[in-house]
DNA sequence: ACCCTCCGTTTGTCCTGGACAAATTAACGC
DNA sequence: GCGTTAATTTGTCCAGGACAAACGGAGGGT
């Protein structure tokens, strides 16, 4: 309990920044200063993780690393977006809004009173409508409370958990119908968020199309084998706004290089916000439109057959 | 498609070793040999990056990768443990067996088959049976022919994925009665396993306990203010085969020293089975132990008290 | 005023080569 | 056979250098 010391492999694992990046730091903008064992090796002290903990949020919420480490304190903190008011007032103005009854129970860690909340709308909105206007808000306004601050990672992690469960049941009281096209749904290494890719597995399997769920992290090399063994139709990758952006474009042109030409890949989530297009990846910026890109492959595949793309 | 190369950072992703260890490797047993671009960083031909994993695999198993790198690839091969067919008999000749049953819907990539025998052998054999001689034993087959190299990755994610769709639902259908202990389940950052975290979850549900799952990927000192805020009797921890030894024993030491000394350590799953005691941590190797030391955990809490502290 | 291109700056990742400690295996004495 | 010590194996860490991709601002054209 004595002010536990980190090690660097440590500080990698709680912050996500790599060991190259906390001792380039170090080096360059003077922070952290890690104290060093009997062998020289760095052990960074408790504040010191927390510190870079706060950098972490900022910098995925948009600021710079070199104008973060140079500022005191308290002038981090005072970065902190003091969004929530606003955060749940916008929600609040959501169509079937009462989203700080959600968040509610998230902060006083009720587990059975979330679930139940979580169940009613649910049955009251159906599951198209629970995806895309409860599960969809919920998981952006969680989001931005975590970029502010305003909640702890347990708590996020808590309200991922339950809205899994709750997806994925809904998911499997679904008549498994089976129909074209077949979906691989999984994400590459590294990037271990699934509620993106539960929420457009969701909406997918309603429109009848056969979703095969392969979990995350799933080496490119074994998405291409994937594809070919379950003779899919799409790959659909997800990617969250934590995931390092610049590493996204080359992943998908690699994955393009080895996918059968006949597979189409789709890339979505809040980590593709900002990129351009790729050729041969259909990058999709919301549930609708992978909707549409689901009506748009079943009109290509039957450019012929019955007009019922869909509802 | 043309011979797709790998960066250093792409292998690290795909086979999990550290940038480090491939330098190192190439360094003091010349593999692998990758290219360079031109700028004379690495780029690793295909070929090698499966060869590599192949060697992971097998250090997985137990095997020392100095020898390994120096074997030629055909002696590699040879290596791959021939246990399928033993594997299967044994797992036949478990209680109330024909495991081969769901490994050959999972070979086949049968979504609906698998689920609905998995679904029949729990309506069958009732939610702890289920998860003591079928899941249990079925994530071990999967394991061993995992090391064999007798399925891909992405049958074994989609295993891990049905399997685990299949236990939340059972233990979402179990009426929550909460009593004490409180049992806080989750996994340290990089280890990103659930499955059997979802096990002990399922089981100590059964008893009536009040489980609270965080998901997997928890920053220590995350993970002790999440005891603290859900006033956790217990932390749960699984590892997971995969997860590197070597610091196993000093994450537990570090998590022990942030964590109330009131709140219990359990650590289990197959990373911790040559692991040896620690001081106020409690490793379990398997499912039956944890019932034991729930077991204990009530007789030591309420030596005299009625069954009934409720919250 | 707006957009686009160009250029300097910021920032992350990669490189080399060295060192050491924890873990494993081998050797040794009892 | 078994416990203890020595040797080897193996992973991680360190330092400092280099460079390219991304970012941001300045200037020129419409």
């Amino acid at each position: 309990m004595n002010t536990p010391a980190f090690t660097i492999a440590a500080v990698e694992r709680d912050t996500g920044l790599s060991k190259d990046v906390l001792r380039m730091w170090e080096r360059r903008y003077g922070f952290p200063t890690p104290d060093r064992d009997e062998h020289g090796e760095r052990l960074y002290p408790a504040p010191q993780v927390e510190r870079l903990r706060l950098v972490k949020r900022l910098m995925d919420a948009g600021h710079r690393p070199g104008k973060l480490l140079a500022l005191a304190d308290d002038d981090l903190l005072a970065l902190a977006p003091k969004r929530p008011p606003q955060a749940v007032h916008t929600a609040q103005a959501l169509p079937d809004g009462h989203f700080e009854e959600f968040v509610a129970h998230i902060r006083q860690h009720d587990v059975a009173g979330y679930q139940q909340a979580l169940q009613q709308r649910l049955a009251r909105q159906g599951l198209f409508a629970f995806v895309q206007d409860t599960v969809a808000p919920l998981a952006t306004l969680i989001g931005e409370a975590w970029e502010a601050g305003h909640i702890e990672v347990f708590e996020e992690h808590l309200f991922t958990e339950l809205t899994k469960r709750q997806l994925r049941q809904a998911i499997a009281a679904l008549p498994r119908t089976a129909q074209p096209p077949r979906v691989v749904l999984t994400s590459v290494p590294e990037e271990q968020h699934i509620l993106g890719l539960l929420m457009v597995e969701a909406v997918l399997s309603l429109e009848g199309a056969d979703c095969i769920p392969l979990g995350t992290q799933m080496p490119i090399l074994d998405i291409a084998r994937a594809a070919e063994a379950h003779q899919a139709d799409i790959v659909a990758l997800s990617f969250s706004v934590a995931f390092p952006q610049r590493q996204i474009s080359g992943l998908l042109t690699h994955l393009r290089s080895v996918l059968p030409a006949t597979v189409e890949l789709w890339a979505g989530g809040a980590g593709v916000r900002r990129l351009s297009d790729l050729s041969g990846v259909r990058i999709m910026h919301d549930l609708s439109s992978a909707l549409a890109a689901l009506a748009a492959w079943r009109a290509a595949a039957k450019p012929e057959a019955g007009p019922h793309p869909s509802a």
